[in-house]
DNA sequence: GTCGCTTACGTCTAACGTAACGATG
DNA sequence: CATCGTTACGTTAGACGTAAGCGAC
């Protein structure tokens, strides 16, 4: 049984007439009267009784009609919600990030992305970036955004906006008003670094040992698993970290933590999308990734970045 | 959309293999591919990862594929419901008969046909011949069985089981215990007839007339319009009649009506099944005409119908 | 090298249109 | 005779198969 036979049969029923059913069609009368012959033939039934110039539906016919409304609808019902995934217009939008771009960086995009699509719904993932890189290689996530580049097979890393590393001081501390601190003067004071596995803390790694001071030298006082509590620890006098400028915008402002330069040094990144190579994007994701690429750092430090230097 | 395509993509999409649905679907794995291939470009839409030999749904692919399920799905009920009325497994038939055929024969003949297909329904409509004719050219009703035959542009007879129309009188009446009586003899009774358009009456009077007595020479006492009553009326006295033996079956057993032969005088008709030309009938309906065929009229006369001469 | 999807190409069915025919009212 | 469905036939698209190509493990 074919669609395209039940669609034309439908139209046939509905308008009691061939010719009428072939104009609503744009075809010509004899394809539908061969169309129906068909369908009639291939079924084995008579569908329609031929009443001189009136159509009537059989008994079989009317049997037929039901499914072939239901069939017809069902058909419509795909070809829209197809129409509107294409369009981004609906869907799920499966996202992951790691800590710092999860929490800080993905939350401003997507207020600004998801009032554009009010169709869609959008489920964002915040784990580490080994764990983030995983999902993305299974297919679980479609995008992610990391905060260090690490390499995989079928991922792809596309750059993305540029974050700031700083040193974070309770603003109780003696180094609290100071413009800047020497490299060597990070390891006279107690330590608070991020988890294995965390971008932030292999960027902060590299850029130490870059700079000539080899992470075994900081006098690594405590281990946490998030910025969050790093920054409860900092508070709290346990210690001194190198976190992401982004994670520090309220406590700057409240004054409870303060930034300070370390001389010669400058640690920064890229925050990285990272897709796989090998899976096809949803149209969805697509957008989203188009809609990325339009965000200049400018727009994202628009709002409300904290300067480099504290206002306390 | 063709649902073909959408089929091969819901076979695909089980399996996660093209071979394998190619396979399933007793098809080449590269037609598979070519349709898949001819779908995505339809809807613009990637809906297969291919991943080394791994094939996984995009999220555009769930979508579908929820989509492809449904239609599927419908079309298989479609089928389903279509083989099923085609063997008659279900359905309603729609009959009509005149009152003596409607009443006294078709009960029997249903009671022996729809045991057989426990997934029909059955609506018999008891009207009078022309009624029955009318719904018959109407589309109303696909099949009638009536006793007399009238004729109708669109409207085939096919005779069916005969019936013998006898006089009937009290079993006080003096008649009761005569073998026959001369056709002079009815004139001189008071006589009940059927309402107009009722075929008993068009073949009472036909039979009458051609043996050489006119309707008007009869004492008519009362017409009445259903047969039923003028049995009440023969056993209140008011008159004799003439009607179907198969009326009165019970009342010839139980004594309370005699039938008397006429002399030389035989009124035989056949019921007709009618049906309209124009219109096909479902094939539940031809199932049953086929039923009625294979009934001879000794299947019918097999089950108590009474013999003509009275028991008691 | 093997497995599995893709591409290329040839065949053949069937979808469609045009034109002629036929029946109904 | 006008309308509407059917039949006949020619054209073209596409469904399918075979064979070769190609990337992944």
């Amino acid at each position: 049984m074919d669609l395209r036979q039940v669609e034309i049969f439908y139209y046939v029923a509905q308008h009691r007439s061939f010719s009428k059913a072939a104009a609503a069609l744009s075809l010509t009368q004899p394809t539908v009267s061969g169309h129906i012959k068909a369908l009639e033939a291939a079924l084995n039934l008579v569908l329609f009784d031929r009443l001189g110039r009136d159509v009537r539906l059989t008994h079989a016919g009317e049997i037929l009609y039901g499914h072939a409304k239901r069939l017809v609808d069902t058909k419509q019902a795909a070809l829209q919600g197809i129409e509107e995934l294409r369009d981004g217009l609906r869907g799920e939008l499966v996202l992951g990030g790691s800590s710092i771009p999860g929490q800080y960086v993905l939350p401003r995009i997507l207020g600004q992305f998801q009032p554009q699509y009010p169709g869609i719904s959008i489920a964002l993932h915040i784990t580490d970036t080994m764990e983030t890189l995983d999902r993305v290689v299974r297919g679980d996530l479609e995008l992610g955004i990391v905060g260090a580049q690490v390499a995989h097979a079928h991922v792809a890393h596309t750059p993305f906006v540029e974050d700031e590393l700083v040193l974070a001081v309770s603003a109780s501390h003696p180094w609290a008003d100071l413009a800047s601190v020497s490299m060597d003067a990070l390891t006279t004071v107690p330590f608070i670094q991020r988890e294995r596995g965390s971008g932030s803390r292999l960027v902060v790694e590299h850029a130490l040992a870059d700079a000539g001071l080899p992470p075994a030298h900081l006098r690594v006082m405590a281990e946490m698993g998030t910025t969050e509590a790093i920054k409860q620890g900092i508070k709290a006098g346990l210690g001194v970290s190198i976190m992401s400028s982004l994670a520090l915008e309220d406590e700057c402002k409240a004054g409870s933590i303060c930034t300070v330069a370390i001389e010669r040094l400058s640690i920064r990144r890229h925050f990285s999308v990272i897709r796989h190579t090998g899976r096809a994007l949803s149209p969805l994701a697509q957008t989203f990734e188009t809609f990325l690429q339009t965000l200049t750092p400018l727009s994202l430090t628009l709002q409300d970045t904290p300067s480099h230097a504290p206002t306390a």
